[in-house]
DNA sequence: CACTAATATAAGGTTGGCCCAAAAACCGGG
DNA sequence: CCCGGTTTTTGGGCCAACCTTATATTAGTG
């Protein structure tokens, strides 16, 4: 049987891959296999199956990058994504940190007809509700990590990226969201949470999901 | 590797023998795999799968019926698909024959948490745009189909069912949408076309057609 | 009651997506 | 420059859903 289009699987891998490009490229298939929750063999295989079709180039033991087709399809399953995590935040009122898994379903399920009808409906947003850009220029030039803010810097939290649920439900119980603006305190010894002074209070997060916080740096030192 | 839920198949399939339990019980297997555009001998293994997992039974040389937790699957599937055909009908203004094949997408790849704020969002509507109930009471009791409208009966266009999205764009085309009113002038011979007067002008229709509209009828004598 | 058309089963294939275990290639440290 | 540990790839397998082409069974009708 023919496959009509590419199926949610395939969709799944050029998002991944498109996502992991940002961090090293090219992209150890062992990492994509990793975030996809799926075994290398695996992702092997499908990654032969999608260099056939041209959709991305396999250096061996190097990694993968996505060609130009590749990355539009990508981008395209990046912007259904996130035009559905508005819909379902903004007009569902579903929460925040849960509308990532469910517009993860409904990326692959969506008609260009649909894709455009619903970007309208929306008013054409700029971002998800996790601060990431859809139709998006490059993003804010000078953007960076709250794992590299310098102690008794300020900076206003700008979008989480990569999302996934276990982060957004961390962040969420942290009052972590876009638009909070953040003081670090201190970073605690050996590797310890970072000390954060928000609006809203005292917050420690871990290192590692802070490098998922992208900022925009008020100032560096402490007023 | 675990199947976490049912797949769009299996879904499918459901669906399909509830839509066709209306018409005939037990339901061929041959009306199922005609419908799905699926061999006969495809459609025979997937009822043995969906039999091992207690959702339909089949009688051989009979047909299948739906059990009740193959029902209720079922019922739930048409909620959902039924649920986004109001959406895209009504807020994204998609039209009203393109709406049945995106909510087929849809209707997969819709978890529970979306099904129920989605109605909220709608206001609970009580039936799809092509007349067909939600959350149904079984519907109009005094329901006919327009094949049977006798010559000189007049009558209301209540719903289409069962939808496909060949019938909707054919009625579209006639501007037969719910709510329309319709009297019969006659009936062309050799099993011809059905002229039809409405509030927007004559119309022609097949019988195969009008065997799947359904009407609420007014007067059965011309006034 | 026998025949025919519908239905079911058997047999053999394909493709996508996943798995494990084992071999092979690579890379960095000694 | 070789050795060992970490990828990656290869060689098998598995399962769901499809397919086609027979062959067997049955139900209904003449
Ligand atoms: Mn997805
Ligand atoms: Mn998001
Ligand atoms: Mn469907
Ligand atoms: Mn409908």
């Amino acid at each position: 049987m023919k496959h009509e289009s590419f199926h949610e699987s395939a969709e799944m891998y050029l998002k991944t891959a498109s996502e992991l490009a940002g961090e090293n490229t090219p992209t150890p298939i062992a990492a994509l296999a990793g975030r996809l929750g799926v075994s290398a063999v695996s992702a092997t295989e499908m990654v032969h199956r999608l260099q056939e079709q041209g959709l991305l180039a396999h250096q061996p033991y190097r990694g993968i990058s996505l060609t130009a087709a590749g990355q539009q399809l990508a981008d395209e399953v990046v912007r259904r994504h996130r035009l559905w995590e508005c819909f379902l935040y903004e007009r569902l009122g579903l929460p925040w940190h849960e509308v990532h898994d469910h517009a993860c379903r409904l990326e692959h399920a969506t008609t260009p007809a649909v894709t455009e009808a619903l970007d309208a409906f929306l008013g054409h947003p700029a971002a998800c509700p996790h601060g990431n850009p859809i139709d998006g220029q490059a993003g804010e030039p000078a953007e960076r990590l709250l794992s590299e803010l310098p102690v008794g810097g300020t900076a206003v939290l700008v979008r989480v990226h990569p999302e996934s649920e276990g982060l957004l439900c961390y962040l969420a119980e942290l009052d972590l969201l876009p638009g909070r603006r953040i003081t670090l305190r201190e970073i605690a010894p050996y590797q310890g949470p970072m000390v954060l002074q928000t609006d809203v209070g005292v917050r420690y997060i871990g290192r590692e999901a802070a490098a998922h916080v992208h900022i925009r740096l008020l100032t560096e030192e402490p007023a």
